[in-house]
DNA sequence: ACTTCCGTTATTGTATACAATCTGATTCGG
DNA sequence: CCGAATCAGATTGTATACAATAACGGAAGT
């Protein structure tokens, strides 16, 4: 079973470097109002073609955050603190029903082998480290649901929500890592295999990261 | 406020007819094992160019129904009572939190207006209307959500439903319409404004939706 | 002054062309 | 006989070209 069999994986770097360009103007509050947004203006502002243009607004638009209109381009909606908390919201939702189906059916050796590898980044203590930790528990959990369903709509979130950390890891010293003690609490659970545990103890952690992801906004908007 | 707001609705009307042929081709389960699809076959079968094939393929990808491989081809996972188990799975989980939330705070007028709208059509009784309704009323609570993101997820599925709809019921002869009792108790239930109450009627009205398709699905499988 | 109609222009939807890269098989060497 | 290198083909990723259509502005009529 590989962990990279559900991720979109870095096919098309034209499409990812829109992507991230719409998101860094997103977070940095570049928008307001109903702004339009044309493919042409996107191939001209990153230099790529029409094409990843179009694709990276299709995945914006499933994701809720602009508005495509036939013959009009794309209308950015204002992105503030509440949308970063639907997000979230929704990421939650996904997430932990997720890791409530995995505890229950999660094999032991998957569960020794990711605390093996806490453990060892927890005695190295890199924040990318911990970064990528976070991504393959999360990844796993998703696989492990069963439902591969599922797995997509978190792979799809979890993409968005890496690409978020990147652009704040880029401008910011590195406000907040995800929380060590959060991943362990959830790591016990699933070896417990106790369900309601690690549901609450995933509910838990990302309320944290969507805490300190809109804290992570508000400073780069600051500066 | 617009219910066409979040629908992709029919732009690229080719996209659109890759995607039903694709679907058409899982509910009857044309593929087995890990068939491989490639654009320019997509292309030749349904007459169009590569471009709203790859796009159709795309969407597929993010509703876990194939998995896209770099210059491989899009590899067809097989299809069956499982998979459509887990697409109403995490259809429930979406609007049954949609249900919940729009329940505490859907205007009163809304739900009155809806309510005039069952009974015209409890009257005629159309089955084509039938679906019309169905289709408002889940639309109607997506938006009342409040959160646009938990919109934008439940429209995608919605249309996926939709489609599947549609081949059902262009192949068998209707065999059966969504149950207007459950209609009536989320119904009553947003008017109350009750949302356990809501999410339960939904839960329910949502296992029944999963029960008929997959009813449907086996009933064109033995034809 | 307001509304309606119409033509221009802007913008997307789709098709095609080109480039990069992976796959698979075949050949060569051991 | 088996394995590694290599080469042709297939397939996607991206760019560009063309067609359909909706938005926008202005003119004409009331």
């Amino acid at each position: 079973m590989s962990l990279t069999a559900i991720t979109p994986a870095n096919r098309s770097a034209s499409k990812a470097k829109v992507v991230r360009g719409l998101l860094e103007g997103l977070l940095e509050g570049k928008w307001h109002g109903g702004d339009r947004f044309t493919e042409s203006l996107g191939a001209d502002a990153f230099g790529v073609s029409r094409t990843p243009v179009r694709e990276a607004l299709l995945d914006l638009q499933a994701l809720g955050l602009v508005e495509l209109r036939r013959n009009c381009g794309a209308i950015i909606h204002p992105f503030g603190e509440e949308d970063l908390r639907e997000i979230y919201a929704v990421r939650s939702l996904l997430e932990v029903e997720a890791t409530r189906l995995a505890a229950s059916q999660i094999a032991a050796e998957e569960v020794e082998s990711l605390i093996e590898a806490f453990e060892e980044i927890q005695s190295s203590g890199g924040t990318d480290l911990n970064w990528k930790f976070d991504q393959k528990l999360h990844l796993l959990i998703a696989e492990c649901s069963g439902n591969r369903r599922l797995a997509a709509e978190i792979a799809r979130y979890s993409t968005l929500v890496q690409t978020m950390r990147e652009i704040v890891g880029a401008r910011t010293h590195d406000i907040h890592s995800a929380s060590a003690d959060e991943h362990l609490e959830i790591l016990r659970a699933l070896r417990q295999r106790n369900p309601d545990t690690a549901a609450k103890a995933m509910r838990d952690h990302l309320r944290q990261a969507s805490d300190s992801a809109i804290a992570a906004m508000l400073e780069i908007r600051n500066h």
